[in-house]
DNA sequence: ACCTGAACACCGTTCAAGT
DNA sequence: ACCTGAACACCGTTCAAGT
């Protein structure tokens, strides 16, 4: 006799994010995880082959809503200057990782292989960057420099989220003073 | 009755930073460092305080190995040509990640605040990059454009050892292409 | 003073037994 | 078909008892 689910995968992958922000990584416990969402831990098996994999759909979840947010910031028709859509990029990229620092690194610096996503994954997220690279250092130069773009800002992130910055300095203006000049490093190569 | 020592801290630093390279931060568990140095796991607890504590050490064993080569790389005298020196900083950087992929990950990307090297050691290994960037972009932009240098090379490392990379293109070449961009930018910004 | 077995509170995971 | 208690093999850590 079968009895109705008493949880789902959308719903388990919604407290792995809810508990990933609240206590870091170490917090998502299956344990943790299952009493969130009012079952017990065996029954997680049901619906995840492990904690790596459940790990690996809680930063899915969290790329998706970062994609989201750029996309909604980067449309070329309301905003024709790539320059402009490069700014809001590096400004989306780095409110996010200090709005959900613990997500935001498991998409960027995931701590091993078992729960990092796909090279694919984060390539089709990355079209906006792309675009604008384009844009920016022509079509032959584009990849490269899309990934030098990205290797600046992910760099500069996770320095900032690892207290790298915490000798002086205003941040902000060293954030907007890198943006500047890979701004023009990657024009002159035109 | 004392008897005599049967390990000692630097022993069991060195195990722990043989455990990293060969099976990864979670292969360094309490016990296997204990056996490696020939006690059993409590006897850790009379000379580090705890696991983190532990790996910090590890942490900062790794730091000290890349600062000694790259000290012996770029001494000014030898190398009077910055831009050499920054590529041959560059290059021993990128080579100490391939070599010792989870010791530069927990030096540069660390899991957790707790196994996190203070700011001040990470800046005391990097006065060699300060002299470049000071150098190429001038006093009043070294410490900007170090840490601009430091974001993008950090930054493509990161994406690399996470394997962001295997889609297509000539990782080596990206890299220099990279370097050759951060030139530009910093000696423009003159 | 250092070392250790035993114990404790946690993990992730499996599985037979329930509904 | 889903759920669970009980069990297992691991963790890090503490501590009384040994030398």
């Amino acid at each position: 006799m079968p009895t109705p689910d008493r949880t789902s995968l959308p719903e388990i992958v919604a407290a792995a994010v809810d508990l990933l922000e609240a206590d870091g990584l170490a917090g998502v416990t299956m344990n943790a995880v299952a009493v969130r969402a009012g079952v017990r831990a065996p029954s997680l098996y049901k619906r995840v082959r492990d904690r790596d994999e459940l790990v690996r759909l809680a930063a899915r979840a969290t790329l998706a809503a970062l994609a989201d947010r750029i996309v909604a910031h980067t449309d070329p028709a309301r905003h024709p200057d790539p320059a402009e859509r490069l700014a809001a990029l590096a400004r989306d990229l780095r409110a996010f990782a200090h709005e959900r620092p613990h997500g935001y690194r498991l998409v960027f610096a995931p701590p091993s292989a078992e729960t990092r996503l796909e090279p694919e994954e984060l390539a089709a997220a990355s079209a906006p960057l792309l675009a604008v690279a384009a844009e920016l250092a022509g079509e032959d130069a584009a990849l490269e420099a899309a990934r030098t773009l990205t290797a600046w800002a992910t760099g500069f992130i996770g320095m900032e989220l690892a207290g790298a910055f915490q000798l002086g300095g205003d941040v902000d203006r060293a954030y907007a003073y890198g943006l500047e000049r890979m701004l023009v490093a990657l024009r002159s190569g035109d």
